[in-house]
DNA sequence: CTGGGAAATGAACGCGTGTTCAGTTAAACT
DNA sequence: AGTTTAACTGAACACGCGTTCATTTCCCAG
């Protein structure tokens, strides 16, 4: 046997990447073999090297490709006006954004120590673009008088904690519907950062 | 040559859970070897099997001693008498011991799933008893009407994610000293639970 | 000074690893 | 219908894995 019928690089190379994710946020990237990941693709190891130069790359490029999106898809938003609502925004869009990929997010999150110094210092050059969005509305907040924090660096970096913190516990059907989840949080977002109800 | 001079198993079982402890921490446990761990402590892999029943219960043990240790050092703390106070203590108490011992905190956090279920199960018995005891703070504080928060589960989980965070970005001889460390978040965790200064 | 047990060696076990590549098959194009 | 080419196989490579165990060395008690 060879080719297989009906198989196509518009099919495989995704589904490489999606069991690849899967996997890596299962086990994590070094229990994982790239025979395994042949494997829930239907396909031999040999296979994977025509769509992935190796393994390191797989990871990069799933941690890549999520945080460009990341980015992206906030940039995309049409940004409040004020403050106090913009760091709203960011609440609903980052718990929600994340609530819906949990693996992409736990492998941005766990695995940066299996990159190569290169790849490393790349991803996080993106998440601290990430950061730096929400470090600006923090730093506005405080130029306008709408909001006061001790230290707009490690604010922003105590915000997103408890934001992604979220992943953690939240299970689809559990107590509260992501709407309510929002709700809690920039309840608790807005007094952190000592806005007004 | 066999047995080394001067070797010692109340030397070499601390060496070897020391030297576990640092390589889980840095590389992960699925990507550390015994050869590794045994030839960082100047010992063959076979050694090692002396003082450990497998890789697997050297991960748990590391665990385990480390959440039983955090849960006897908070219970052995003098408890202050009302809830916001208990709470500032909470605060400066898990920043402190945290980080004391980043390498213990990042494979508590991170190896969980290399665990098998029954010792995932006893671990995450564990931090479910640390997190109840903040918990148990923020209701007392509700019932006292000194704080309020909008779910008491979900912000106890919302503070620890907080809290915890500091360990990924603090490094010793950084812009902070622990103590402005302490500070600087308490007086975030005050403004989330709706206590006053 | 000697015997016994603690501490460690080093080789071996079977198996899995990431990656390469010549060969084979199915689809697409002329 | 025939040819090209994209897609994949399957075997191989050199090496590392966790773990076991007979053997050796060193320390200490008597």
């Amino acid at each position: 046997m060879a080719r297989k019928s009906g198989s196509h690089s518009q099919i495989t190379g995704p589904r490489i990447r999606q069991a690849a994710l899967r996997l890596f946020a299962r086990h994590g990237y070094a229990a994982v073999s790239m025979r395994q990941i042949a494997q829930e693709v239907g396909v031999q190891a040999g296979a994977l090297y025509l769509y992935t130069s190796d393994k390191q790359s797989l990871l990069f490029d799933l941690m890549h490709d999520h945080l460009t999106d990341l980015l992206a898809a906030w940039d995309a938003q049409e940004k409040q006006a004020d403050a106090v609502a913009r760091l709203e925004q960011f609440t609903r869009f980052h718990i929600l954004y994340h609530l819906d990929r949990p693996d992409e997010v736990f492998i941005a999150y766990m695995e940066l120590r299996n990159l190569t110094p290169d790849n490393f210092a790349s991803i996080e050059r993106l998440r601290r673009r990430y950061e730096d969005a929400l470090e600006e509305i923090l730093r506005n907040g405080q130029a306008e008088g709408t909001l006061s924090v001790p230290d707009s660096r490690i604010a922003t970096l105590a915000l997103i904690a408890m934001l992604t913190g979220v992943n953690t516990w939240y299970r689809q059907g559990g107590r509260l519907s992501p709407d309510e989840v929002v709700q809690t949080y920039w309840e608790m977002v807005r007094n952190t950062v000592g806005a007004r109800g």
